[in-house]
DNA sequence: TGTTCACATGTGCACGGTCACAAATGTGAA
DNA sequence: TTCACATTTGTGACCGTGCACATGTGAACA
């Protein structure tokens, strides 16, 4: 009947120790795969941990070594399918890697938000940070709290591309646009995500360089949110005038609004008008018409992300990781050459 | 040129204590909002570390205390829209009671991945666990490595009721089925999601009670695996005998890919046939038809999902929840009387 | 004026590891 | 046999915080 005494204290290095008949130092060179240690004694001490059930104290060795080995995430709209690809991905990567994750999320992205979030993470004592949200903002925070943790950003800002790790959204915006215009389009709509996104941002110069490139005369691209939901209100409105015979949409999920107001107008996709969405999440092969669009290759992304900020922490040989992930234009059934 | 001198350690307690005049213990009474400190002792050191950029060491505090203040999340599936949504507010709730969280996926069910996965929530000595998966391996496994934290699950098992918290996913899929029987469907097929998911056989069971008590003939349910692709496959088949006029998915994801071997098919929705989803992700409403489905507060079920576990942990009160979040039906176009 | 008591603060150690350094043991050549 | 040196193991301090306990302080009361 021992086994349900109250406070039974979880053994430690020391308790291993005596049982061992070794020093708790040899408990915690074996813990650590030090080199000289003999087989025999080695052997010893693991049965004895076995045992015991032993399982190291990861507070006391963060506190001892100063070394928490877990990274921060820090994410808005956590719960879409990028961000939340992207974080099962960096997740992965990082328990591989013998590292702890743990996720911040921005309910807003004022200052303030940012501030509570970041805070929380610093607590943690986050060894480095992972940024999945609009960058500028969070940037300057970073700067202002003057945190000093190295940060991988998922996206490239353009200026801070050390800190950067990105899919090549202007590549897979043009390629997006490259395709309408082989079609034969000449009047493209641009559908972008919030301004202050990175990759809206990226995607948006990637519309209008290869616009530019190929001499289409390009309209003021329209700002959505990434919600259906927009897609949904700013087809409504776009399919009024109908001056247009394409729209390159920056996700997926727009995209799918776009089509569902097109449908209330009455048009016939690809027929009447094209378009090309942005991300392929997994419904995007089921949408009707099922979406032409770019994928992303989120897994990759994830690994590469941690591998980047590892290599920054300190210890680690500082890697630079220029080379952006190429996406790939998936063409389905919803573009198709103009009706006229 | 004093800011880039190597090693400057982080402030301590015992850094505040001396600039403040007061002994460590104070600060530490500070920081704890002990009742008896003077009011003018409090702030002087709380300038001190505002002065200091001091910054409380979780390690020292977790080993000290013999409690980490962190969660864990074991998740299956996690970037798919419903698990995602959860973790989401879990992360919220929990943050702001002051704990942490950290995530470990499975990328496969079997009992080696679900050990590992333990396994790292183990080593980081969390407090509590809530798991977001198919519980009843999950469970086996909790019993067979002896965790002794408390844990609570997203959802209704039946037999471990006291760590279960969820909506009523019974009442959900009865509502959607009576929608289908009270437009006068009478042969309708359901779509379940994978057998070892406690909500897909919760599902299945409410749709079966629910065709039973309204004494409508049913056939066996159809095993999915909750993606769209598995709804595309399963409808292609099943649109080639049209022995039935509507069908209910266990989430809307599979619905999605039935619509679209509808549309394959040259069947038109909703006359040939209703479709019912389950989840209300944010795109269903823009789907083709929208999507009829029945709508889960995620955010809800992660706040009461905090307040239950953290209520198990040493120290809080047990409270039992066992009062289930109803979830409503929300109708759209994809369902209709039958035509014949 | 001394006693009591609540409040405010200080002292020293424990938590469970790691680190730097010291000591013991083994090995081979002079 | 002895010394030099590599390998293996042990000793004690330390990381930053919280806890138990001791101590100091002032007001209320007899």
């Amino acid at each position: 009947m021992t086994e349900n005494l109250p406070k039974v204290r979880a053994p430690s290095i020391r308790d291993v120790a005596r049982l061992a008949g070794v020093s708790h130092q040899t408990v915690s060179r074996v813990l650590n795969n030090h080199p000289s240690i003999r087989e025999s004694t080695k052997a010893r001490v693991l049965e004895v941990m076995e045992d015991l059930q032993y399982r190291p104290n990861r507070a006391a060795r963060a506190l001892s070594r100063g070394r928490s080995r877990t990274i921060g995430i820090l994410s808005a709209q956590s719960s879409e399918y990028g961000p939340a690809s992207s974080i099962a991905a960096i997740q992965d990567a990082a328990r591989e890697a013998g590292y702890y994750v743990n996720t911040a999320n921005l309910t807003t992205v004022d200052q303030e938000s940012i501030e509570a979030a970041l805070m929380h993470l610093m607590l943690q004592a986050v060894e480095g940070i992972v940024v999945i949200a609009p960058q500028v903002r969070v940037f300057d925070v970073l700067e202002q709290l003057s945190i000093t943790v190295p940060f991988v950003s998922l996206q490239s800002t353009g200026h801070l591309d050390d800190h950067a790790l990105s899919v090549d959204q202007i590549a897979g915006a043009r390629l997006a646009t490259r395709h309408l215009i082989d079609l034969g389009h000449r009047r493209i709509y641009h559908l972008a995500g919030p301004q202050d996104w990175i990759e809206a941002e990226a995607r948006m110069r990637g519309f209008l360089d290869e616009m530019g490139a190929m001499d289409v005369p390009t309209t003021a691209p329209i700002l959505g949110d990434w919600t259906a939901d927009f897609g949904y209100h700013a087809g409504r409105e776009l399919f009024g005038r109908r001056d247009f015979t394409a729209i390159f949409s920056s996700n997926d999920q727009m995209a799918l609004g776009l089509m569902h107001a097109a449908r209330d107008a009455g048009l016939d996709l690809p027929r009447d008008i094209s378009i090309v969405g942005f991300d392929d999440i997994p419904e995007a092969a089921h949408f009707w018409p099922p979406l032409t669009t770019v994928r992303q290759d989120f897994a990759e992304l994830g690994r590469r992300c941690i591998a980047l900020l590892l290599s920054n922490l300190p210890g680690g040989e500082p890697i630079v990781d220029r080379e952006p992930i190429m996406p790939r234009l998936i063409v389905r059934e919803s573009t198709a050459p103009p009706a006229f």
